[in-house]
RNA sequence: GCGAGAUUAGCUCAGUUGGUUAGAGCGUCCGGUUGUGGUCCGGAAGGUCAAGGGUUCAAACCCCUUAUCUCGCCCCA
């Protein structure tokens, strides 16, 4: 710590190779879930022009208000911070969709992405300035069946991921944009005069954010919402058979939802459908992802009227869920062989050994440094290598090798021209890590 | 952005009512007679006690400021 002139920004965090493993598993889980749904991947600009997000998320919002990390161009003397790093993935893929003209192409348009985001926020568990979502977006049509669908999407990756049954998945309809601007005024009207009797916090919010009274969680507020008007009380028809039409597709796949009136999110651009996934424990506190439609987005940033559906799964609180959930990450950073060696000859000859063990596709590791023979044991132990290959001046004069099995502590000499395919043998060709030409055009 | 609590070795933490050279476990490195790991034994390295200022004869300990982390609030991934 005090040999540390320089940390991590403030809410950042470095990625060490044990966590890595967590992101490389989830990555793996959406490419997996998202390419059998016929999902293709992309990979927009980690900065917009500000407008984007402020138009798109909403003026008003916190995210927009307060949480926006700007970038400031000093370069140029003008025009200073007309950008920001986007802290949401959907606006700059729905800006795509408009710029590269997908609207060409059939509907709807599905997109999946996988990225860093940032928020200007305090930081705590869970909550960081830099951060990283998996998203998927539907754009260019409307069906209940689709938004049924990428539910169901997230459920299965939820699943994968083995956390599914630590959440629950909360569902509502927020009907149109207008049904909403009805609804805001009736409750409005409602609490006039009986502003008094609100806490200081829930009076700011009704000028500010009147929708999100609903989940106060002051006693008070509450008290006075049991004879408020509801939100449901003012989405249309159309909004409402839609939604049960959504849960009906829901019902026929045999997801799991709770239907939760209350539910409201807190970017603007959401209509009809919206939903989060709810720690089972804790609830609506650091959801693990939420989506919905988002009918009017296109159109607010410039395109032609189009509609869209999106979900986000935050990959740190995913991560969290696992660990608590004891879910180990899976990876292939074992090492299959140590190479040991004394005397000078027999380190350069140690040299090409290594090199055709790796083309090979066995993950060696070799102490070249001047160690005694103890210390590269320990090394080897320490790595947990299935063998070692020790290599010292009595077996460069011979032309053998020393081969030891570390697990059972057992050792043969055998030719050096063997040794590699006698190695290849031990480990067992499925265990090698080859390269094919599919897994050479696999993204990262 | 608001409120509260923390910060001592790479990690997890001790450190008495302020009193000489700051402690443990784990980890790291090196050894325990010729070229062999895990266990065991020995040794070493590693700290301006988060940073800066103040009080005091004397500060890891008391006070102030700042930074960071954690927990609430707000909000969300």
């Amino acid at each position: 710590m005090a040999e540390a002139k320089y940390r991590t920004p403030k809410g950042t965090n470095d990625v060490l190779p044990e966590d890595h493993q967590y992101y490389t598993y989830i990555k793996k889980a959406v490419r997996h879930r998202c390419r059998q749904a016929g999902f293709k991947r992309i990979e927009t600009p980690t900065f917009e022009k500000r407008e984007i997000f402020e138009r798109g998320i909403g003026e008003h919002t916190d995210i927009v208000e307060k949480e926006l990390f700007l970038v400031s161009s000093h370069h140029s003397e003008e025009g200073s911070e007309e950008y920001a790093l986007r802290p949401e993935l959907t606006a700059s893929i729905c800006r795509s969709y408009i710029e590269q003209g997908m609207k060409q192409l059939p509907q709807p348009v599905e997109l999946y992405s996988i990225g860093s985001c940032f928020r200007h926020d305090r930081p705590q568990k869970g909550r960081y300035r830099e951060f990283h979502q998996f998203d998927l977006e539907v754009i260019g049509l409307t069906d209940a069946s689709l938004d049924a669908q990428i539910i169901h999407v997230a459920n299965k990756i939820f699943a994968d991921l083995r956390i599914r049954d630590r959440l629950t998945m909360q569902i509502n309809n927020v009907g149109t944009a207008d049904n909403r601007k009805e609804y805001i005024a009736a409750l409005k009207d409602f609490f006039i005069g009986k502003e008094r009797n609100l806490p200081e916090l829930d009076r700011k919010r009704l000028d500010t954010n009147p929708i999100r009274l609903l989940d106060s969680k002051e006693e008070d507020t509450q008290i006075l919402l049991k004879n408020a008007p509801t939100l449901d009380q003012f989405i249309d028809e159309d909004s409402k058979a839609y939604h049960k039409t959504v849960l009906e597709y829901l019902d026929e796949l045999g997801a799991e939802y709770v239907e939760n009136p209350s539910l409201v999110r807190g970017l603007d651009y959401y209509n009809q459908t919206v939903f989060e996934y709810w720690d089972i424990d804790t609830g609506g506190k650091n959801a693990v992802g939420g989506g919905g439609r988002y009918d009017s987005l296109i159109e607010l940033l410039g395109g032609q009227p189009t509609p869209g559906l999106g979900f986000a799964g935050g990959m740190e609180r995913t991560i969290w869920h696992m660990k608590q959930a004891g879910v180990q990450a899976p990876h292939k950073d074992q090492i299959d062989i140590f190479v040991a060696q004394l005397g000078p000859k027999a380190k350069k000859k140690c040299l090409s050994l290594i090199s055709e063990l790796r083309d090979q596709g066995v993950h060696t590791l070799g102490a070249l440094g001047e160690a005694s023979l103890k210390s590269q044991m320990r090394l080897a132990d320490k790595f947990g290598a299935k063998y070692t290959l020790l290599l010292g001046q009595m077996e460069v004069k011979t032309g053998t090798i020393i081969l030891r099995d570390m697990a059972l502590g057992k050792q043969e000499e055998i030719k050096f021209e063997d040794a590699v395919k006698k190695v290849v043998k031990l480990l067992g060709p499925e265990n090698l890590d080859t390269y094919t030409l599919n897994d050479h055009f696999e993204e990262k």
